[in-house]
DNA sequence: TGGAATCCTTAATGTGTATCAAGTCCGGAG
DNA sequence: CTCCGGACTTGATACACATTAAGGATTCCA
């Protein structure tokens, strides 16, 4: 447990995500519009925020941290179905209930929009309803890219695949030197949760995390802190072409 | 080759899917906006629409049959990404190149619209840009529903899952009797492209048709042709609920 | 200081699907 | 009619990953 950190996030101006969230695009009338109808929550790590079919009552954006959206069957076997990180988005306006179960990976802080008066929202601020099409297509670019490592890569792939996209969003989100060779992260999920990500299970990853570090493909501080030495030695390792493609 | 019958369809008010594409909102001021920028273009079964990376100068319905999204790893590992059925819409507003390879997998017609001036209806006619919206929702839901047979069901109930799709993506085209437990259609895909869609190889499904055929999950009426007598059997198959949760 | 709970690692064995290799079926062209 | 090619089926074998099992490291709390 621990304190409530989001009470100190007064109003958007100091927002961390305040030019990439949906509001991107807002003026100051519309952002005034959204803080009415606003509130923050935050949850500690391994916390369920809701699970699939529970009635919903708000939208929300991620402010600090990682949540995860799965999908659970009768016997048990999950898939993590969204990795959403700052600035992401969860839930669907006009939808009464939701579709998958959300959890906080790590201590997270989200800002709650009430979902009726957002869904008028959506009607009436053009600027937020394009920018929430834009960021849904780009959700559904990743889920697509997800389904070529989900079906197509070897286990190896899979965990370099994971590595280097939380890698890439680490780096856009702390854009400190133009060292693009070589960065250092914290891997917000658990070898459970990854597992769950990659459609294998918690052994295989661990053995492969083993193995990618034999390799010197990473070295490990800790077991969660990481340090990739060759960013296109591990864009090699995870199938994808060495440039990438991710320069939109 | 084929004579294109979209020479056939001349205005909006004769189209199979004037209530269900991206038009389905528009009122006639609207949709005569959109009829300006407007043509048809058919395809024979396996014509290569575009390729991941090409310039693509327009977004498309598909008005009738059936195209696949693909990607496709260096050494010809291949995935499909979205199966697109009639009203499915293709192409992303806001960028130059295609991301990814689109094909016929049977002969198919598509109400493409001029990309630039399309641009423009988005930021002028909330109508459209709502249902493009939801309709890009409708598919993250899709593919995330994907994520979960790819990445935790095994060959069988792979199968299971995409004859239940085109099972029920059938069922509300053409919405006959009120005979739910039983019902006909035609695969529109060759076993290759099933095993693309499902991560599978050629050979695997093969031998999982042939199993549910034996199981009598299905019957077959040549290769194409599937009957099944007892749909809750085949949901059961597919790992879903039964009550399937698909009423919206 | 000890115990218990998490989270992670490693090893031995089993199995589902890929791979490799023949065939079969069927429609179209000569 | 016969040949041909594409789509599909079936079988034998191989291998990647799952399963099962045990133990190690760290943290928290008693």
């Amino acid at each position: 447990m621990q304190v409530a950190k989001s009470s100190m996030i007064k109003d958007c101006a100091d927002c961390p995500i305040r030019h990439s969230a949906v509001c991107a695009r807002c003026d100051a009338d519309e952002l005034a519009l959204l803080e009415d109808i606003k509130y923050y929550r935050s949850f500690s790590a391994g916390q369920t925020i809701m699970c699939a079919g529970d009635r919903m009552d708000f939208v929300a954006s991620v402010v600090s941290g990682v949540a995860a959206l799965t999908q659970t069957m009768e016997d048990g076997r999950t898939q993590m179905v969204g990795l959403l990180l700052p600035s992401d988005f969860v839930g669907r306006p006009g939808r009464e209930t939701a579709s998958y179960t959300v959890m906080a990976t790590s201590d997270l802080t989200m800002c709650c929009f009430r979902r009726k008066p957002f869904e008028k929202l959506i009607d009436s601020t053009p600027h937020i309803t394009h920018r929430l099409l834009e960021m849904t297509l780009d959700e559904l670019d990743a889920a697509r890219e997800w389904m070529l490592v989900l079906g197509r890569k070897t286990a190896r792939e899979k965990l370099a695949s994971l590595l280097a996209i939380v890698a890439r969003r680490n780096a856009t989100l702390l854009p400190e030197g133009p060292d693009t060779s070589s960065l250092t992260f914290d891997l917000p999920l658990t070898r459970e949760a990854m597992s769950d990500y990659l459609g294998l299970t918690l052994e295989t990853v661990s053995r492969q995390v083993s193995a990618l570090k034999k390799d010197n493909v990473i070295v490990l501080e800790g077991k969660r802190r990481v340090l990739v030495p060759d960013m296109d030695r591990l864009m090699e390792e995870a199938g994808d072409d060495s440039d990438g493609g991710f320069l939109s």
